[in-house]
RNA sequence: GCGCUCGUAGCUCAACUGGAUAGAGUACUUGGCUUCGGACCAAGGGGUUACAGGUUCAAAUCCUGUCGGGCGCACCA
């Protein structure tokens, strides 16, 4: 089903007779709604665009086939400029949000192609901390868009419970029997001990022995420190379940390296056989200097297996036992150099499918870099805590009729929706800075605002008892100006949603929402909607639901939890 | 040393991938509730897009160089 705009783009090229048209937006309303750039034009025709836009427009504006969906064509310089008749827009966009619904906005462009994408790789025996969830809120999101554009996309996570940090949380666990015997809670405690672990090393490196010893017992599956690993190992496990749980993910399978090793070693003992792995001072490696791309150290010189091992195995089972088209892994930006790795070591055994590392830059703090070797972090809990009792408390003063559990619940999915908005509005390549003055902050562009506003939006349309689909709506009532750009808004969102799919981008979704609602904001205390005529009125309200609708489907791309009232 | 990446308003970020007067938020100044929810709205000031060349009708965007920040490059994951 084609949107509104493109089909209105369509009829243009039609009648100009383009394959390929440059169509695009002015800068204002004043100039038009819809633009076409006649530079490319020109140049094949050896005209000046300038005065082409004035003969096109000419010969445009008395097309008969035209009229019903344009008021107006005419030249601005070297553009081409058209203004949309506001009944065909809003008849045109309403409609189709009423059938389309929750989908609303959806393509097909991936159909029939299966995406795994792999995000939230924890670490067992480590904090949890803000930097985990950029990566949680980013995957969540770009799995939701890929859905939206048709992909069959299937989120999976793989936990990191096999590597030396294990080793090193363990080792100092059975020596310092002051964990064991604290009371705090478990997955903070393993955190705690991680780092202390990592400190005393740094210091002490005469205990690295030990520390190897524990790794090749846990290898080996027996034993006393392996019987501890196990357990540990759940207590991690249980602890990433819960944060998923309340923080709204989900996956299709979760994958633990642990489970990946035996495969792995295989894999590596066949891949030495056919020379893509090579022994080199010691250890196993894949040299890949002559791809400009240096050495992939796989297997330690002890013998012992590094984080390839499980990876290159579940990357194969990926295509060989799940058949998808394509491997994505969100992933920090600091493992590009190991994903171009990975994907040429799959590209010279012979796979076809594509392995795409989607990488984000890092969470720092004021005083510098995140590091849960150092400790130097902000954990998820603390973060957490500090919003939810905020918002409690400005929840609580708006609302002293709500129970407390009702207050509890608003506040929390606001809380949930802060933390990923902070994460999704800023673009995947720039270094967010945090602290916590700004994540506190509920007012500008945050998810509150956005939550505001449709909490505001719903409260109006609570107040009667209307239905976008029994009720008839003159769309011709529509004529305000800040009427038809909340149309032309809310006709852009399937394009958006297109374009944000396409370069795996939620900060455009997030910014699309953050205007959308400065529009309704602003068109709100400007405009009177219950005290409209009957008519009008009507027809506001069904604007007003189609912006709810856009509201709600972008909020699920973001995967914020929408509140009705706050 | 080699490679990747970033540099836009005091601060945090946009700019439809080469197009119209470089826009938002925040901070600052000022104004708006007997009207549908003030966690809101309106107005104002604030820019040599790090710097220097080049490519073209057109450059924040592409190319070259310089300066500055960050990251990665063999047994971390």
């Amino acid at each position: 089903m084609l949107s509104v705009l493109d089909n209105l783009k369509q009829q243009i090229s039609k009648e100009l007779k383009l394959k390929e048209a440059n169509f695009s937006y002015p800068p204002n309303s004043n100039l038009g709604d819809l633009s076409l750039a006649c530079f490319d034009l020109a140049k094949n025709q050896k005209k000046n665009p300038a005065e082409l836009a004035i003969e096109l427009a000419a010969s445009l504006g008395i097309k008969k086939s035209l009229k019903k969906y344009f008021r107006e064509i005419k030249a601005v310089g070297p553009y081409l400029n058209f203004f949309i008749n506001s009944e065909y827009l809003a008849s045109g966009v309403i409609s189709s949000i009423k059938r389309a619904k929750n989908r609303y906005g959806s393509n097909e462009i991936g159909r029939g192609r299966k995406i795994m994408i792999e995000y939230s790789n924890g670490n067992t025996h480590k904090a949890y901390h803000v930097g985990h969830l950029r990566n949680i809120a980013y995957g969540d999101s770009v799995t939701n868009l890929l859905s939206a554009s048709g992909y069959n996309s299937i989120p999976v996570s793989y936990i990191n419970d096999f590597g030396i940090h294990v080793a090193k949380t363990l080792w100092n666990w059975q020596r310092n029997k002051k964990y064991a015997a604290s009371t705090e809670d478990k997955g903070y405690l393993l955190g705690k001990c991680y780092s202390d672990a990592s400190q005393i090393l740094k210091d002490q490196p005469e205990y690295k022995e030990e520390v190897v010893k524990i790794m090749k017992a846990i290898e080996s599956r027996e034993g006393e420190s392996y019987t501890l690993w196990q357990e540990t190992r759940d207590w991690s496990i249980k602890y990433f379940d819960s944060i998923y749980s309340e923080l709204g993910i989900k996956f299709d399978h979760i994958f633990y390296e642990s489970e990946f090793i035996a495969a792995g070693l295989k894999l590596v003992a066949d891949l030495i056989k056919s020379g893509h792995l090579v022994k080199s001072e010691g250890a196993i490696i894949a040299n890949l200097e002559e791809y400009k791309l240096g050495v992939l150290p796989v297997i330690r010189t002890d013998g012992t297996a590094l984080y390839p091992v499980g990876d290159l195995a579940l990357a194969q089972e990926k295509f060989n036992k799940y058949h998808v088209d394509e491997s994505i892994y969100i992933v920090d930006i600091r493992q590009s150099l190991y994903f171009q790795q990975l994907a040429k070591i799959f590209e010279l055994i012979g796979y076809q499918q594509k392995i795409k590392h989607l990488s984000y830059d890092f969470v720092t703090l004021p005083e510098g870099m995140m590091s849960s070797r150092s400790g130097n972090i902000i954990i998820y809990e603390e973060l957490k805590t500090k919003i939810l009792e905020k918002l409690i408390i400005e929840t609580k003063k708006r609302h002293d009729d709500w129970t407390n559990d009702r207050i509890r619940q608003v506040a929390w999915n606001l809380t949930v929706s802060t933390i990923k908005f902070e994460m999704l509005k800023v673009s995947a390549d720039k270094i967010i800075t945090f602290n916590f003055e700004d994540a506190l902050r509920f007012d500008g562009y945050t998810a509150i605002y956005l939550q505001y506003g449709y909490a505001r939006l719903k409260s109006i349309v609570r107040r009667e008892t209307f239905s976008l689909f029994s009720s008839r709506v003159n769309f011709n009532e529509l004529r305000e100006i800040k009427e038809k750009e909340l149309l032309i808004k809310i006709a852009r969102y399937p394009e958006l949603i297109k374009l944000a799919g396409e370069k795996y981008n939620p900060s455009e979704v997030a910014k699309y929402l953050f205007e959308l609602v400065q529009l309704f904001n602003d068109y709100y205390h400007g405009v009177n909607i219950l005290k409209a005529e009957p008519k009008l009125r009507r027809a506001r309200l069904a604007l007003i639901k189609v912006v709810a609708q856009v509201l709600n489907n972008g909020f699920n791309i973001l995967g914020l939890k929408v509140v009705e009232e706050m």
